[in-house]
DNA sequence: ATCATTGCAAACACTTTGCATACGC
DNA sequence: GCGTATGCAAAGTGTTTGCAATGAT
């Protein structure tokens, strides 16, 4: 959770890719931010504060750190993939309604190195899509 | 799960869909192909018997099935996006080796209708990424 | 000096859209 | 005949890739 620059770093060391600048700025803005960032989110943001940060680092970063398994893209519907850097097993729900993307706390989550009918599981992914509570008791008219 | 023809114009009608000819191949398609088909798939068979079949119709057809959840648009990490006609509680595996998706027996899923901590479900998605049991004890050499 | 990382621009792939033609009631 | 469905071509969008410049050890 709390994720200091050193448990960063540590965590990039520990699969081999090296703790640049920029991917330092990308891990720490996903373990700043748990809204489940886009690709495009994240260089929005990271282009202000360094004007040179390209969105090629980021789309590349952001593949390579899910490819060694450091954050996680997120399966949705949506056309763009979303990132978070929370490991920890959870479930998401997606708000037809507002789109909001929340975590979700779902019982019974099978973890990496479990086994389903002989299968081996990497990562287990739970989407719930429907009508969140706010957009259901507010009615919220302000959205959509 | 056996949809005949009948039992197809029936769905589409139920939510005022016009059986064409085009949406009901496509929905026999669906309902015989249960490999998840993406619409790059069920556009390259159907050309085949009719010719003039296009692009366009499959893409258009299959996202106003999906709106009026006569199909399933399955949340994966994948580009293309994938499409079932068994509307059935269940999950889906994805082996990383082989690339296959099939389907998975899940305890537990919360139904269109249920509620997960005051929000309202519509559709409870879960996906196991892994290696799948073939994979596992083949070792199989040929895939990869 | 060497190898990895960055970043620009161009390429790519999937999907959507504009619009003209053809079809069904 | 009129509204809807179809299909072609073009546009759009998110992501990847080729390649040169830069940076780190």
């Amino acid at each position: 959770m709390g994720m200091n620059l050193q448990a960063i770093c540590d965590a990039l060391d520990r699969v081999g890719i090296r703790p640049t600048q920029q991917r330092i700025e990308i891990m720490k803005y996903l373990v700043k931010h748990r809204v489940h960032p886009t690709a495009e989110m994240i260089y929005a943001e990271l282009k202000q504060t360094i004007p040179t940060f390209s969105k090629t680092t980021v789309y590349n970063t952001l593949k390579l750190l899910a490819e060694k398994g450091v954050v996680l893209a997120l399966a949705t519907d949506e056309d763009q993939v979303r990132y978070e850097a929370n490991l920890t097993p959870h479930g998401h729900f997606k708000c037809v309604r507002c789109d909001d993307l929340f975590d979700l706390t779902i019982a019974d989550m099978a973890s990496p190195g479990d086994e389903i009918e002989g299968n081996l599981v990497l990562e287990y992914q739970v989407l719930v899509k429907g009508v969140c509570r706010r957009c259901r008791t507010a009615e919220n008219p302000v959205l959509d």
